[in-house]
RNA sequence: GCCCAAGUGGCGGAACUGGCAGACGCGCACGACUCAAAAUCGUGUUCCUCCGGGAAUGUGGGUUCGAUUCCCACCUUGGGCACCA
């Protein structure tokens, strides 16, 4: 068998390999992959251009975490079809980024090493050397010459030099951005707090601006602070913070770990450990600041509906009203207790408070005579965890303090209680109880045998008795209803009350309206070895963050990089590290998010050693127009990012406020063989542990990269968890070789006689065009692959019906080459060249383009019903006006028998559609 | 408990805006080629049927000439949230 490729003359595509009875040369990938893989990367075919006149797209994969377990075909589904867009875009004329990176920093790595007692950084290359042999096998267009590893320090200084912006920036309200902290101290020096905190009583969006403990001072009191006071006092306003708080702590990783970072269950996201709570001084990032920057521009993304849906409910945003009740006897007299109600409608049916039994005024209020009762119950309840706590299926626990309060509405002293439903850590720690309209307070309020009172009368004639009600009325918007037992609002209907109730607040003086967020600060450091040093050093006068000129403070080389016991990360037992002239390092390093916070922007300027990045790059580049990734990042990397762009902007550094435009997620891919879990057959995830990972290594040695990528995409919708088929590579494989056939040796043997016309031919080709658009651009991959089958199917109908002479013939072969070339670049690559065609079909503007008056159908088939029942098909021109439709819909011999001699009650024409006789 | 998504042949799935349900592929069956097998090619493949048809997109209702698609209730699976005042 001597194969022997050779262009034809005249442009014609027909081919004749083979002389006298030699076979034809059969698809072989293993030789073509490895040919163009080589050549492509020889010649850096898939080197992102400078920016130019084209349009540019970006599209990126999330930044992948080098594990020891290399790539599985899971994985594969998020790469291979976002390779299918950069190359589709490319072929369609833009400028197109599509960089690779790796997040190698952080606990997986480290815990592998401390195993294998190798160091975390060779570990590090090992795996990231696999990743990237691995995406080369695939036929991945990276652009290899902008890739970077987060855990050098030509990457991490970067990261540094962010996290020092951050400390040295703090958010003003009135603004609503982010300022130098030199500019808060000039304000503090001339000032003081009060303008700050006014304008926070002003704009309640902005709670979370600064830390709620920042007390109301005057300049002269700012200007009296020694140094080291000041910046004790500034951590209340910087975006990267240090602060003593109850944080998560991981027991099996040794580390604390972040809100986000630990599920419902109260179990660590990595470890899957019940995280245990820990008061500790750690670092945060005041994302609470940028809370209702992050609800509000979601509204500016392209992203699934429940990604932003879970963003939204994380963030969680209510609005309401803060206000003033009191203390009503005792030492504690006319002290005031503030709550945050978003019912301020319900005011007047408050019948006890709650305090959270960390609030600091309970043990101030307690009587003698229930001390006892308190202490054991605050005590009792700081046992508890949280997850125990938040527990809804448990019955409420409280205590009664002996204390009461007095409700500024209405002057009523009602009884102050201590229950742990109430949590320190939302709103203001202290809640008015209103049994009659929450069902929280009225389970309550039941169990302790606590009055009701309604204030709301809904509609219809329900009892206005509170101590008949079998449960909380909580509507309020509903409008039929009105207001009873409440005073001045006596009346009202419910729609205009809460309104109302907040303007008879303020004018008393009582409250004001107030909004509140969920989500919490981000807590960033972590007591590990493996990460990236936080460029801190505590001096004398307090934390100061490293000159830019000192960056990269660099992760030392150590023997034991073990997790301690104490909460102390490992470079805290290194002296001559720790210790520096001006003071002692920070020991913790961050967590990576921070890494992954703003790595899509550096591919914009890869390797610049002078700079973060060049401004004019990284404002042509981003944001990224197409990020894909899956859906377990939606509250963690997603929302991180997120802030530090809108950080960045602020500070004037770039100029873009959302980094993502377009996100999609993909669906995973399980392992093929349902296994018995508890008794139910169950398609398990892939892991090494349980040992089902198929790798693409295996897939590619056996059917091809290209065979592999088609499956990928042909799998399933791209967004849906799917169990893999080890059957379904070789079905794609077979379509492949079929094309291989079809364009190489279409002579060679045929099949049963068949009917085409050359029009016909254009029309399915050019449709076909039009329907791989479509699907590419609705990220409807299995479909793509489905049309592209069909046409190869019509190309062999084509062939039988004796069309491969044809001018059509070449155009259609053409076509088909041009359009596998993103799924299949290899192959496509390959016919190209064997077509005679310069090298190469990825570079420069190769997509064709549809014809519309091509793919116009001359013809239709239009079904035909009775009674809504299918009864026969009609043949029409396309351009067949409805009368003549009609008739011949009538006239067709299937619906004639069901018809026979009876009346037409309607007869139903959809254009183009159908024929749906009544009779 | 609340919120969101999804339930279609033996399997993965398709069906653009309410208009031919099951495209495409896998699997299976039969046939051709072969001494035989593989590969390839061809035919068939939702169920029932008295071969006229009838039934069918998780279940039950509704709207409509017409419903996988819209509405209501319920069931199942997956995901998220879980006392946030």
């Amino acid at each position: 068998m001597v194969p022997r490729a050779h262009s034809s003359l005249n442009g014609r595509v027909g081919f004749s390999f083979f002389q006298g009875d030699t076979m034809s040369e059969r698809y072989n990938p293993t030789e073509i992959e490895a040919k163009w893989q080589k050549r492509w990367l020889d010649d850096a075919l898939y080197r992102t251009d400078a920016a130019d006149a084209r349009p540019k797209y970006f599209v990126l994969d999330f930044f992948p975490y080098p594990s020891g377990d290399g790539l599985s075909v899971g994985h594969a589904r998020n790469y291979v079809p976002t390779d299918v867009i950069a190359r589709f875009y490319r072929m369609r004329g833009y400028n197109v980024m599509h960089p690779m990176g790796f997040d190698a920093f952080g606990l997986p790595t480290e815990n592998a090493a401390i195993k294998l007692k190798v160091n975390p950084a060779d570990l590090n290359e090992k795996y990231s050397a696999n990743y990237i042999r691995q995406f080369k096998l695939l036929g991945l267009s990276y652009d290899w010459g902008r890739v970077f590893n987060s855990s050098h320090d030509s990457y991490y200084r970067w990261t540094q030099w962010i996290f020092t912006r951050l400390f040295n920036s703090w958010y003003d309200p009135r603004l609503d951005k982010a300022r130098p902290i030199s500019e808060l101290e000039a304000e503090l020096a001339a000032h003081g707090t009060g303008r700050i905190l006014d304008a926070i009583d002003k704009t309640p969006e902005q709670i979370g601006a600064i830390a709620r403990t920042v007390p109301r001072i005057d300049a002269a009191a700012w200007t009296a602070m020694a140094r080291r006071e000041k910046n004790a006092f500034l951590m209340q306003f910087r975006l990267a913070f240090r602060n003593e708080s109850v944080v998560n702590w991981d027991p099996v990783d040794k580390v604390v770990v972040a809100n986000e970072e630990v599920d419902a269950q109260g179990r660590a996201w990595r470890s899957g450990a019940l995280v245990e709570r820990k008061t500790l001084k750690q670092w945060n990032f005041r994302i609470t600041a940028y809370a209702n920057r992050l609800t509000r521009d979601l509204d500016t993304v392209n992203w699934p509906q429940r990604i932003v849906t879970m963003q939204r409910n994380w963030i969680g945003k209510s609005e309401g009203a803060e206000v003033d009740f009191s203390v009503a006897e005792g030492a504690a007299a006319g002290e005031r207790i503030r709550i945050y109600t978003t019912r301020p409608d319900t005011l007047w049916g408050a019948t006890f408070m709650v305090l959270s039994p960390e609030h600091p005024l309970v043990a101030r209020i307690v009587t003698p005579a229930q001390r006892a009762a308190v202490d054991a119950y605050v005590e009792k309840a700081g046992a508890r965890s949280d997850v125990d706590r938040s527990d809804v299926s448990k019955e409420k626990t409280g205590v009664f303090t002996g204390a009461h309060a007095r409700n500024p509405v209405n002057g009523e002293a009602i009884p102050i209680w201590v229950a742990d439903y109430v949590l320190m850590t939302y709103g203001t720690g202290a809640i008015m109880a209103v049994p009659a309209h929450d069902q929280r307070d009225f389970d309550f309020a039941r169990k302790f045998g606590l009055p009701v009172r309604r204030v709301i009368q809904g509609p219809g004639a329900a009892s206005s008795d509170g101590a008949e009600m079998e449960a909380a009325y909580a509507e309020h918007d509903e409008g039929d209803g009105h207001m009873v037992n409440s005073g001045p609002l006596n009346g009202m209907d419910t729609a205009h009350a809460l309104s109302a109730a907040i303007d008879f607040v303020e004018d008393i003086g009582a409250g004001q309206r107030r909004v509140n967020y969920k989500i919490r600060d981000w807590l960033i450091s972590r007591q590990r070895y493996w990460g990236t040093p936080i460029p801190i050093l505590h001096t004398p006068d307090g934390e100061v963050s490293v000159p830019d000129e000192q960056l990269p403070v660099r992760l030392p080389s150590v023997q034991h990089y073990e997790p301690t016991q104490t909460g102390e990360s490992p470079l805290a037992a290194l002296p001559e590290w720790v210790n520096q002239p001006g003071g002692r390092r920070e020991t913790d390093t961050m967590a990576t998010w921070a890494c992954s916070s703003w790595y899509f922007m550096r591919f914009a300027d890869a390797h610049n050693d002078e700079r973060i990045f060049d401004p004019t790059q990284v404002n042509y580049w981003l944001p990224v127009d197409m990020y894909v990734g899956g859906a377990e990042h939606a509250v963690l990397h997603l929302l991180y990012a997120r802030m530090w762009t809108k950080v960045l902007y602020d500070l004037g550094i770039i100029d873009f406020i959302e980094p993502f435009k377009s996100l999609r997620n993909q669906g995973m891919i399980l392992a093929p063989e349902p296994r018995e879990v508890d008794g139910r057959m169950v398609y398990e995830k892939m892991s090494k542990s349980k040992g089902n990972v198929i790798t693409p290594d295996d897939v590619v040695a056996t059917h091809g990269a290209d065979a592999l990528r088609g499956y990928e995409l042909f799998i399933s919708d791209f967004s849906q968890t799917v169990p893999w088929n080890t059957n379904g590579v070789p079905g794609v494989r077979r379509w492949l070789d079929r094309v291989w056939r079809i364009v190489l040796s279409p002579e060679e043997d045929r099949g049963a006689p068949a009917t085409m016309g050359a029009r016909e031919l254009r029309r399915i080709a050019h449709q076909t065009i039009q329907r791989v658009e479509r699907d590419f651009d609705a990220f409807a991959f299995n479909t793509s692959v489905s049309a592209l089958m069909e046409y190869t199917n019509a190309l062999f109908k084509a062939r039988d019906a004796g069309l491969t002479g044809m001018p059509e013939w070449a155009e259609a072969i053409d076509i088909l080459v041009r359009l596998i070339a993103p799924i299949a670049p290899h192959m496509a690559e390959e016919l190209w060249q064997r077509m005679g065609h310069s090298y190469s079909i990825h570079k420069g503007v190769s997509w064709p383009t549809a014809d519309a008056a091509a793919a116009r159908e001359d013809e239709i088939e239009v079904p035909v019903q009775v009674n809504g029942k299918l009864r026969d098909k009609v043949v029409v021109a396309a351009d067949a006006d409805e009368a003549a439709i009609k008739a011949a819909a009538i006239a067709a011999p299937g619906v004639q028998r069901f018809v026979g001699d009876k009346p037409l009650r309607q007869v139903i024409y959809v254009k183009g559609r159908l024929v749906n006789i009544v009779i």
